[in-house]
DNA sequence: GCTTCACGGTGAAGGGTGTTCACGAAGGTT
DNA sequence: AACCTTCGTGAACACCCTTCACCGTGAAGC
């Protein structure tokens, strides 16, 4: 209806003002000092971390809008951390060397998710996909009442984390054979949720070509099996010696390799995931 | 050993007086409130519970004593309920077809969990294994104020639940021959933990001969791969569309049952298992 | 029978939490 | 200089868990 808002058409503001500027600075302390209270074991709350930062809790309100929101924020910083993390263990293998990587990568996956069991827990609960039974406990909160516009681009986290995973995966069904499910074998839901239109990963999907979407439905099976994992074994549901040990987690990445086509070349690759499991202790 | 014990050495309490018969009944009460209003997706608090059973919130604490008590007692009630709705799953299958009664009470797992979102939550948190790392947030508390006993056999929910599973997956082992690792072969961690005087589960591993261990790994393993994908289901981590056609939930019991050498039974099996999964719908 | 006393409830209170709102003190904008 | 947006504050509300002193009732002991 109306022609022009803030910046939009603007020529002026390429570089965002000083007030913006500010802005973003403190809302990354915000996030910074989130992080580290979770870090300390100590509860994140609004008002722990408006008096770490030296104001009081309402002030956050101008930020966040909300303790959900804040979650979302710390949720998606740390799953950028875990990326990070991943992509360097995995990096010294090369990228002619995906299985390596992939290996790496999961099992750095592991490890941090142990080392920061906070942390995990904290992404875990805020679920960023698929706001469905999210919705049902309020449903027409009017988001916020001191409004801070909500920030773009922030369910990403899962995709960057998703991607980061795929790319690799990718790697590995070019260079190991394994059999894949053709289109026609795949569960037609998943067809459907894949298709374009769908609310899949279309940039993922992008990289593959016919037999793509068996390759995707294989990656998300091998995710769930390491999520799965992971997930037990952090959230204190295996027994704590087993966890210590790492046989469990071993044996799953094992099947996960087996499926992958990794087989024959397993000796090597185990090895990578046990040097890696070493590192902490 | 000794043949006496219920009133322990005494004549006189057999039955036990009125007060006691009124106390536990009220607690029951609680519970029962709890899982109402989890039901109704209310949330779960003292007050909550106390005033929907026409009392105040300090009067609770004759019974509970913490709110994390109640959650533990909640969380054991579910489980049981789980168990139940397991057993009676599965029971129409008769125990000379425990490969059936696998599938049915897993599945059925699968659907409980699905249908009941807020209670699976509510027992996922409450870790009642391995009190680790509830222990780091409040070290040497002194347990109660006005000192309800503690619920004796109070943790003994996910042992039902392994027991439960564990018999079923006995039953298939003796029936469906697959590969068992050795106890050569298995972790050595593994087999410290369920040695006599570990502690894993004594009366399962009694029921087993020489390869027990390696049958009890690849239970375990079993469990790992189905509490993680129904897991990611209820916690909404994986796409809506995908848990609502329940594709990978099946994918990864095919993955399971021929693990478990069920393969050749498979188109059998799978009926069973999308005929519950039809059920909810 | 009466006394005693533990049990099971209450209200008040203290210390948390998230959240809203009216109010100002700045700072940038015009 | 006069605006006006931004951002912080203090007070207040509602809710949470938890503790405590206080009683009434009902069971147990003399």
């Amino acid at each position: 209806m109306s022609q022009v808002d803030p910046g939009r058409v603007g020529q002026k503001r390429p570089v965002r003002s000083r007030r913006e500027r500010l802005r973003q600075s403190t809302l990354e302390e915000i996030v910074e000092v989130g992080r580290a209270l979770l870090r300390e074991g100590r509860e994140v709350t609004l008002r722990a971390v408006a008096t770490e930062m030296g104001f009081t809790a309402p002030a956050l309100y101008r930020y966040v809008g909300n303790v959900a929101a804040l979650n979302g924020l710390l949720s998606n910083n740390i799953f950028a951390e875990i990326v990070r993390e991943m992509a360097a263990t995995a990096e010294p293998y090369g990228d002619d060397d995906p299985a390596a990587q992939m290996v790496a990568a999961a099992t750095a996956f592991r490890c941090w998710a142990l080392d920061h069991i906070d942390e995990f827990q904290l992404v875990f609960h805020t679920n960023s996909l698929s706001g469905e039974h999210v919705a049902r406990s309020k449903a027409g909160k009017p988001l916020h009442p001191l409004a801070p516009p909500p920030q773009e681009g922030a369910a990403d986290g899962v995709q960057k984390f998703a991607d980061f995973f795929g790319r690799i995966f990718i790697g590995v069904s070019q260079q190991y054979p394994f059999p894949v499910p053709s289109r026609a074998e795949l569960d037609d839901d998943f067809v459907a949720v894949h298709s374009p239109g769908g609310s899949g990963k279309p940039d993922l999907a992008r990289l593959l070509g016919a037999d793509g979407l068996g390759l995707i439905w294989l990656f998300e099976l091998a995710w769930a099996q390491l999520y799965g994992i992971v997930t037990l074994e952090v959230f204190g549901h295996i027994r704590p010696q087993l966890v210590r040990s790492g046989a469990l987690f071993t044996a799953v990445m094992h099947e996960i390799g087996r499926r992958a086509g990794m087989a024959d070349d397993w000796d090597r690759l185990a090895a990578i995931s046990q040097e890696i499991l070493a590192r902490r202790a």
